[in-house]
DNA sequence: CTTGACCTTCCAGTGACTGGAGGCCCCACA
DNA sequence: TGTGGGGCCTCCAGTCACTGGAAGGTCAAG
Protein backbone atom coordinates (compact mmCIF):
# COMPACT_ATOMS: atom_id res chain seq x y z
CA UNK A 1 0.00 0.00 0.00
CA UNK A 2 0.97 3.53 -0.66
CA UNK A 3 0.68 6.43 2.18
CA UNK A 4 -2.40 7.42 0.31
CA UNK A 5 -4.46 4.18 0.91
CA UNK A 6 -3.65 3.83 4.50
CA UNK A 7 -4.07 7.42 5.29
CA UNK A 8 -7.71 6.73 3.70
CA UNK A 9 -8.07 3.45 5.54
CA UNK A 10 -6.68 4.53 8.94
CA UNK A 11 -8.07 7.58 8.66
CA UNK A 12 -5.24 9.54 9.44
CA UNK A 13 -3.84 12.37 7.36
CA UNK A 14 -1.03 11.52 5.51
CA UNK A 15 1.09 14.12 6.73
CA UNK A 16 0.29 12.77 10.22
CA UNK A 17 1.88 9.36 8.88
CA UNK A 18 4.78 10.85 8.18
CA UNK A 19 4.98 12.54 11.02
CA UNK A 20 4.46 9.49 13.25
CA UNK A 21 7.35 7.84 11.03
CA UNK A 22 9.48 10.90 11.40
CA UNK A 23 9.65 10.46 15.12
CA UNK A 24 9.92 6.64 15.00
CA UNK A 25 6.22 5.58 15.70
CA UNK A 26 5.89 3.41 12.62
CA UNK A 27 8.80 2.14 10.12
CA UNK A 28 7.30 1.22 6.88
CA UNK A 29 9.40 -0.33 4.53
CA UNK A 30 10.10 1.81 1.16
CA UNK A 31 10.33 1.03 -2.67
CA UNK A 32 12.63 1.10 -5.64
CA UNK A 33 11.19 4.66 -6.28
CA UNK A 34 11.17 5.95 -2.81
CA UNK A 35 7.55 5.44 -2.23
CA UNK A 36 7.13 4.08 1.25
CA UNK A 37 5.33 0.85 1.72
CA UNK A 38 3.06 -0.08 4.05
CA UNK A 39 1.79 -3.50 5.19
CA UNK A 40 -1.13 -5.07 7.13
CA UNK A 41 0.14 -4.38 10.23
CA UNK A 42 1.48 -1.15 9.82
CA UNK A 43 -1.65 -0.28 8.92
CA UNK A 44 -2.97 -1.86 12.36
CA UNK A 45 -0.95 0.25 14.38
CA UNK A 46 -1.87 3.41 13.02
CA UNK A 47 -5.30 2.16 13.44
CA UNK A 48 -4.25 1.58 17.06
CA UNK A 49 -2.32 5.19 17.29
CA UNK A 50 -5.56 6.67 16.09
CA UNK A 51 -7.68 5.46 18.57
CA UNK A 52 -5.01 5.71 22.04
CA UNK A 53 -4.85 9.39 20.13
CA UNK A 54 -8.41 10.10 20.00
CA UNK A 55 -8.94 8.98 23.78
CA UNK A 56 -6.65 11.85 24.37
CA UNK A 57 -3.09 10.21 25.12
CA UNK A 58 0.18 11.85 24.22
CA UNK A 59 2.53 10.78 21.74
CA UNK A 60 4.84 9.62 24.60
CA UNK A 61 1.87 7.43 26.08
CA UNK A 62 1.26 5.76 22.64
CA UNK A 63 4.94 4.92 22.29
CA UNK A 64 4.46 3.41 25.95
CA UNK A 65 0.98 1.42 24.46
CA UNK A 66 2.59 0.37 21.56
CA UNK A 67 5.84 -1.08 23.10
CA UNK A 68 3.38 -2.99 26.28
CA UNK A 69 1.36 -4.22 23.21
CA UNK A 70 4.13 -5.43 21.50
CA UNK A 71 5.51 -7.28 24.59
CA UNK A 72 3.74 -10.93 24.85
CA UNK A 73 5.20 -10.54 29.03
CA UNK A 74 3.63 -7.27 29.42
CA UNK A 75 1.44 -7.24 33.19
CA UNK A 76 -1.29 -5.57 32.19
CA UNK A 77 -1.18 -3.44 35.33
CA UNK A 78 1.29 -1.37 33.39
CA UNK A 79 -1.31 -0.53 30.81
CA UNK A 80 -3.77 0.55 33.44
CA UNK A 81 -1.05 2.94 34.95
CA UNK A 82 -0.86 4.54 32.28
CA UNK A 83 -4.48 4.93 31.44
CA UNK A 84 -5.73 5.78 34.94
CA UNK A 85 -2.85 8.41 34.90
CA UNK A 86 -4.34 9.80 31.86
CA UNK A 87 -7.64 9.54 33.08
CA UNK A 88 -6.77 11.63 36.06
CA UNK A 89 -5.35 14.14 33.72
CA UNK A 90 -8.28 14.03 31.54
CA UNK A 91 -10.62 14.58 35.08
CA UNK A 92 -8.43 17.69 36.22
CA UNK A 93 -8.59 19.39 32.99
CA UNK A 94 -12.34 18.80 33.28
CA UNK A 95 -12.63 20.21 36.11
CA UNK A 96 -10.01 23.46 35.40
CA UNK A 97 -12.51 23.96 32.31
CA UNK A 98 -15.83 23.76 34.54
CA UNK A 99 -14.80 26.39 36.66
CA UNK A 100 -13.71 28.96 33.59
CA UNK A 101 -17.44 27.88 32.31
CA UNK A 102 -19.24 28.50 35.40
CA UNK A 103 -17.15 31.88 35.75
CA UNK A 104 -17.73 33.04 32.16
CA UNK A 105 -21.50 31.92 32.08
CA UNK A 106 -22.14 34.02 35.29
CA UNK A 107 -20.48 37.12 33.56
CA UNK A 108 -21.92 36.46 30.36
CA UNK A 109 -25.66 36.03 32.31
CA UNK A 110 -24.98 39.57 33.88
CA UNK A 111 -24.43 41.34 30.63
CA UNK A 112 -26.83 43.17 29.13
CA UNK A 113 -25.45 42.55 25.25
CA UNK A 114 -27.04 45.80 23.94
CA UNK A 115 -25.34 49.06 22.53
CA UNK A 116 -24.67 50.60 25.43
CA UNK A 117 -20.87 50.56 26.82
CA UNK A 118 -21.72 49.41 30.32
CA UNK A 119 -20.23 45.91 30.72
CA UNK A 120 -20.07 43.87 33.97
CA UNK A 121 -17.70 41.38 31.96
CA UNK A 122 -15.21 43.80 31.31
CA UNK A 123 -15.53 45.31 34.66
CA UNK A 124 -14.79 41.98 36.24
CA UNK A 125 -12.06 41.43 34.12
CA UNK A 126 -10.45 44.83 34.94
CA UNK A 127 -11.22 44.73 38.75
CA UNK A 128 -11.88 41.50 40.00
CA UNK A 129 -9.89 41.29 43.31
CA UNK A 130 -7.10 38.05 42.49
CA UNK A 131 -7.47 34.82 41.26
CA UNK A 132 -9.13 34.01 37.96
CA UNK A 133 -11.22 30.76 37.51
CA UNK A 134 -9.38 28.34 39.43
CA UNK A 135 -5.83 28.66 40.20
CA UNK A 136 -4.87 26.55 37.67
CA UNK A 137 -4.18 28.82 34.66
CA UNK A 138 -6.27 28.47 32.09
CA UNK A 139 -4.23 26.70 29.26
CA UNK A 140 -4.23 24.49 26.30
CA UNK A 141 -8.26 25.04 25.55
CA UNK B 1 8.08 49.80 38.45
CA UNK B 2 10.93 47.28 36.88
CA UNK B 3 9.89 44.08 35.70
CA UNK B 4 10.70 42.35 38.44
CA UNK B 5 7.77 44.50 40.79
CA UNK B 6 5.15 44.00 37.85
CA UNK B 7 5.86 40.33 37.72
CA UNK B 8 4.96 39.94 41.67
CA UNK B 9 2.21 42.27 41.94
CA UNK B 10 0.23 40.82 38.83
CA UNK B 11 1.34 37.34 39.19
CA UNK B 12 2.51 36.81 35.48
CA UNK B 13 6.13 35.37 35.30
CA UNK B 14 8.69 38.58 33.91
CA UNK B 15 9.25 36.20 30.63
CA UNK B 16 5.63 36.43 29.90
CA UNK B 17 5.22 40.25 30.41
CA UNK B 18 8.30 40.84 28.11
CA UNK B 19 6.29 37.66 25.50
CA UNK B 20 3.60 40.36 25.60
CA UNK B 21 5.17 43.26 25.32
CA UNK B 22 6.74 41.94 22.14
CA UNK B 23 3.54 40.88 20.69
CA UNK B 24 2.50 44.16 20.99
CA UNK B 25 -0.15 43.70 23.88
CA UNK B 26 1.77 46.17 26.12
CA UNK B 27 4.01 49.32 25.54
CA UNK B 28 5.85 49.94 28.63
CA UNK B 29 8.62 53.02 28.96
CA UNK B 30 11.96 52.58 28.94
CA UNK B 31 14.67 53.52 31.52
CA UNK B 32 18.32 55.32 30.83
CA UNK B 33 19.52 52.02 30.81
CA UNK B 34 16.96 50.30 29.11
CA UNK B 35 15.12 48.75 31.90
CA UNK B 36 11.10 48.65 30.93
CA UNK B 37 8.95 51.26 33.71
CA UNK B 38 5.96 50.41 33.97
CA UNK B 39 3.23 52.61 35.44
CA UNK B 40 0.30 51.65 37.46
CA UNK B 41 -1.79 51.67 34.54
CA UNK B 42 0.66 48.94 32.52
CA UNK B 43 0.09 47.15 35.84
CA UNK B 44 -3.69 47.54 35.51
CA UNK B 45 -3.61 45.87 31.63
CA UNK B 46 -1.70 42.93 32.62
CA UNK B 47 -3.86 41.90 35.56
CA UNK B 48 -6.47 42.11 33.05
CA UNK B 49 -4.69 40.49 30.70
CA UNK B 50 -4.15 37.80 33.32
CA UNK B 51 -7.62 37.39 34.32
CA UNK B 52 -8.76 36.81 30.83
CA UNK B 53 -5.95 34.44 30.18
CA UNK B 54 -7.12 32.67 33.76
CA UNK B 55 -10.44 32.51 31.81
CA UNK B 56 -9.06 31.06 28.99
CA UNK B 57 -9.42 33.51 26.59
CA UNK B 58 -6.93 33.17 23.79
CA UNK B 59 -4.42 35.92 23.29
CA UNK B 60 -6.52 37.12 20.26
CA UNK B 61 -9.24 37.37 22.30
CA UNK B 62 -7.49 39.58 25.31
CA UNK B 63 -6.44 41.74 22.44
CA UNK B 64 -10.03 42.34 21.20
CA UNK B 65 -10.91 42.80 24.86
CA UNK B 66 -8.71 44.91 25.64
CA UNK B 67 -9.47 47.27 22.76
CA UNK B 68 -13.19 47.08 23.59
CA UNK B 69 -12.24 47.92 27.58
CA UNK B 70 -10.30 51.37 25.79
CA UNK B 71 -12.96 51.73 23.56
CA UNK B 72 -15.34 54.26 25.67
CA UNK B 73 -17.96 54.09 22.61
CA UNK B 74 -17.71 50.17 22.43
CA UNK B 75 -21.30 47.70 22.39
CA UNK B 76 -21.72 45.33 25.60
CA UNK B 77 -23.13 43.29 22.93
CA UNK B 78 -19.56 43.19 21.62
CA UNK B 79 -18.23 42.26 24.38
CA UNK B 80 -20.91 39.56 25.23
CA UNK B 81 -20.13 37.71 21.39
CA UNK B 82 -16.75 37.51 22.14
CA UNK B 83 -17.30 35.81 25.30
CA UNK B 84 -20.44 33.76 24.50
CA UNK B 85 -18.51 32.44 21.11
CA UNK B 86 -15.64 31.23 23.97
CA UNK B 87 -17.89 29.82 26.68
CA UNK B 88 -19.38 27.71 23.70
CA UNK B 89 -15.73 26.52 22.65
CA UNK B 90 -15.67 25.60 26.54
CA UNK B 91 -18.72 24.02 26.53
CA UNK B 92 -17.31 21.97 23.12
CA UNK B 93 -14.04 20.78 25.06
CA UNK B 94 -16.01 19.61 28.20
CA UNK B 95 -17.97 17.81 25.88
CA UNK B 96 -14.97 15.88 24.27
CA UNK B 97 -13.26 15.26 27.38
CA UNK B 98 -16.38 13.88 29.23
CA UNK B 99 -16.75 11.69 25.78
CA UNK B 100 -13.40 10.31 26.33
CA UNK B 101 -13.09 10.17 29.94
CA UNK B 102 -16.71 7.87 29.90
CA UNK B 103 -14.69 5.85 27.06
CA UNK B 104 -11.27 5.62 29.21
CA UNK B 105 -13.12 4.95 32.40
CA UNK B 106 -15.07 1.33 31.10
CA UNK B 107 -12.03 0.60 29.42
CA UNK B 108 -9.93 1.21 32.76
CA UNK B 109 -12.34 -0.79 34.91
CA UNK B 110 -12.53 -3.64 33.05
CA UNK B 111 -9.12 -4.00 33.04
CA UNK B 112 -7.67 -6.74 36.37
CA UNK B 113 -4.57 -4.45 36.20
CA UNK B 114 -2.57 -7.26 37.26
CA UNK B 115 0.58 -9.23 36.35
CA UNK B 116 -0.80 -10.89 33.53
CA UNK B 117 -0.82 -9.51 29.95
CA UNK B 118 -4.40 -10.08 28.78
CA UNK B 119 -5.74 -6.56 29.12
CA UNK B 120 -8.78 -4.78 27.33
CA UNK B 121 -7.51 -2.20 27.20
CA UNK B 122 -4.99 -2.87 24.64
CA UNK B 123 -7.70 -5.15 23.13
CA UNK B 124 -9.99 -1.83 22.75
CA UNK B 125 -7.41 0.07 21.29
CA UNK B 126 -6.05 -2.48 19.00
CA UNK B 127 -9.33 -3.96 17.42
CA UNK B 128 -11.83 -1.33 18.37
CA UNK B 129 -14.50 -0.82 15.27
CA UNK B 130 -13.88 2.42 14.33
CA UNK B 131 -14.15 5.64 15.48
CA UNK B 132 -12.35 6.46 18.91
CA UNK B 133 -14.33 8.45 21.43
CA UNK B 134 -15.88 11.21 19.93
CA UNK B 135 -15.61 12.02 16.14
CA UNK B 136 -13.43 15.19 16.79
CA UNK B 137 -9.99 14.47 17.56
CA UNK B 138 -8.52 14.43 20.98
CA UNK B 139 -6.10 17.26 20.57
CA UNK B 140 -4.96 19.47 23.55
CA UNK B 141 -5.46 18.25 26.52
C1' DC C 1 35.93 46.76 44.32
C1' DT C 2 33.39 42.88 44.45
C1' DT C 3 29.36 40.26 44.93
C1' DG C 4 24.92 39.03 43.75
C1' DA C 5 20.44 40.24 42.36
C1' DC C 6 18.21 42.14 38.63
C1' DC C 7 17.78 43.56 34.03
C1' DT C 8 18.67 43.16 28.80
C1' DT C 9 18.51 40.56 24.14
C1' DC C 10 18.51 36.57 21.34
C1' DC C 11 17.87 31.80 20.25
C1' DA C 12 15.86 27.37 20.79
C1' DG C 13 12.39 24.18 22.34
C1' DT C 14 7.65 22.62 23.64
C1' DG C 15 3.32 19.13 21.23
C1' DA C 16 1.47 17.39 17.52
C1' DC C 17 0.86 18.43 13.73
C1' DT C 18 -0.17 21.46 9.21
C1' DG C 19 0.76 24.12 4.95
C1' DG C 20 3.39 24.95 1.14
C1' DA C 21 7.28 24.98 -2.24
C1' DG C 22 9.87 22.50 -5.43
C1' DG C 23 10.62 18.43 -7.61
C1' DC C 24 10.21 13.06 -8.92
C1' DC C 25 7.26 9.23 -10.50
C1' DC C 26 3.57 6.78 -12.63
C1' DC C 27 -0.28 5.81 -15.50
C1' DA C 28 -3.74 6.79 -18.89
C1' DC C 29 -4.93 8.78 -22.99
C1' DA C 30 -4.14 10.93 -27.65
C1' DT D 1 5.78 8.94 -27.98
C1' DG D 2 4.45 12.90 -25.68
C1' DT D 3 1.63 15.07 -22.18
C1' DG D 4 -1.27 15.94 -18.36
C1' DG D 5 -2.64 15.24 -13.83
C1' DG D 6 -2.40 13.12 -9.63
C1' DG D 7 0.37 11.05 -6.11
C1' DC D 8 4.58 10.78 -3.88
C1' DC D 9 9.05 12.68 -1.99
C1' DT D 10 11.86 16.04 1.16
C1' DC D 11 12.60 20.17 3.53
C1' DC D 12 11.29 24.40 5.75
C1' DA D 13 8.27 27.33 8.25
C1' DG D 14 4.36 28.23 11.11
C1' DT D 15 0.98 27.22 14.79
C1' DC D 16 -0.04 28.77 20.32
C1' DA D 17 1.56 30.83 24.36
C1' DC D 18 4.91 30.66 26.48
C1' DT D 19 9.53 28.77 28.85
C1' DG D 20 14.49 27.91 29.46
C1' DG D 21 18.98 29.27 29.01
C1' DA D 22 23.19 31.73 27.49
C1' DA D 23 25.81 35.87 27.33
C1' DG D 24 26.23 40.20 28.98
C1' DG D 25 24.95 45.09 31.04
C1' DT D 26 23.29 47.62 35.61
C1' DC D 27 22.67 48.65 40.27
C1' DA D 28 22.92 48.83 45.37
C1' DA D 29 25.09 46.99 49.46
C1' DG D 30 29.09 45.83 52.00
Amino acid sequence: MNIGDVAQRSGLPAKTIRYYEEIGLIRPQRGENGYRRFREQDLHKLAFLGRARALGFTIEDCRTLIALYEDESRESGQVKRVAEEHLQQIDDKIAQLQSMRATLAELVSCCAGDDRPDCPILEDLAHHGADGATEGKGRAL
